[in-house]
DNA sequence: CTCCAGGGAGCCT
DNA sequence: AGGCTCCATGGA
């Protein structure tokens, strides 16, 4: 095992480990000890949380003064890129549109960094995401990486790695209705299918124009604007994707009626251009503020 | 019992 | 293009 630490100094503005990973933008990160999500706000901040990305395991927790990690081999890389750490929270912040909620969001948890998920599994994740609770996403994740995934020896446990496509191309639509799947297993095992043969992969996504990129990723089964948009942003780095699900389209009636304009496309860039630059790093403040049940704060006078 | 969960596909006009 | 309807599963 290897280990080490990336001091909270070298990282450009405020990190908030928990906050990342338990804000319903990943479900590739779990709890080794306890097994657990906290959705009830209550402290894991001293807590480690586990990955596996490319068959090698990585654990990270979050100190007083830096991030530990521990892993199968030198993570200190990874992680840094894993858990956003090279973007400037502070310039982020400064460039985004500021308003009552929005303020309050972001003070509620200033910290929380946009993840780059591994794009198959982040693709699969959240097309498993579809009409689901975040704590039943994790389960199927689970699920997923014990039946398909590959056994890796770690810390004296056995982890599975994230199914590889052709691993999930490979399995029925039957043997995933098994793990739970419900009707997204078929749309699994296509998209799957696609990536595992080249007809539609990571590389005819990333780098094109944000909405082309969006549009694009729609041709994988079960993937729709609103998954699009979270794998462009959880996965790609695409900051300016605002994946509109129910608690945004709620949030833009309630809070930003002007930016409602029917269509997912039109709303989507009427929402962007309102909240600014890297428009999808404050949309992920706003949904995790919001669905932990903060609400916008009364305007005092 | 009903309703809902980080939606999307298929089919209809 | 835009509007239905159906789709599994489990907890409240």
């Amino acid at each position: 095992m290897e280990r080490g630490a990336i001091p909270l100094d070298d990282v450009p503005g405020a990190v908030d480990v928990q906050a990342t990973l338990e804000s319903g933008q990943t479900y590739l990160w779990w709890r080794p000890d306890g097994d657990t999500y906290r959705t009830d706000g209550l402290s894991g901040g001293d807590a480690w949380y586990r990955t596996v990305i490319d068959d090698d395991v990585i654990d990270v927790r979050q100190t007083a003064t830096a991030i530990e990690w521990r892993g199968t081999t030198d993570a200190a890389p990874i992680v840094r890129d894993a858990l956003g750490l090279h973007d400037d929270l502070d310039a982020v912040r400064g460039a985004a549109r500021s308003d009552p909620l929005i303020t309050a969001a972001w003070d509620a948890y200033d910290g929380l960094r946009i993840v780059r998920d591994p794009f198959f599994g982040c693709l699969v994740s959240f097309i498993c995401s579809a009409q689901m609770r975040v704590e039943r996403i994790f389960e199927m994740q689970e699920r997923l990486r014990r039946e398909y995934g590959t056994p890796i020896t770690f810390d004296g446990q056995t982890v599975y790695s994230v199914p590889e496509p052709s691993a999930l191309a490979a399995a029925t639509e039957s043997d995933l209705r098994d793990l739970k799947l419900g009707y997204r297993a078929p749309y699994v095992q296509r998209t799957a299918a696609m990536v595992a043969s080249g007809e539609l992969t990571k590389r005819d996504i990333d780098g094109r124009a944000y909405e082309l990129a969006r549009e694009t990723m729609t041709d994988f089964v079960g993937v729709g604007n609103k998954v699009a948009d979270c794998v462009l942003l959880f996965s790609l780095g695409y900051l300016a994707a605002v994946p509109l699900d129910t608690w945004m389209q709620t949030a833009i009636e309630d809070h930003y009626p002007d930016c409602e304009r029917g269509r997912y496309e039109d709303t989507s860039r009427a929402f962007r251009e309102h909240l600014g630059p890297h428009a999808g790093y404050t949309q992920t403040y706003l949904f995790h503020y919001l669905r932990s049940g903060g609400s916008a704060p009364e305007p005092t006078e």
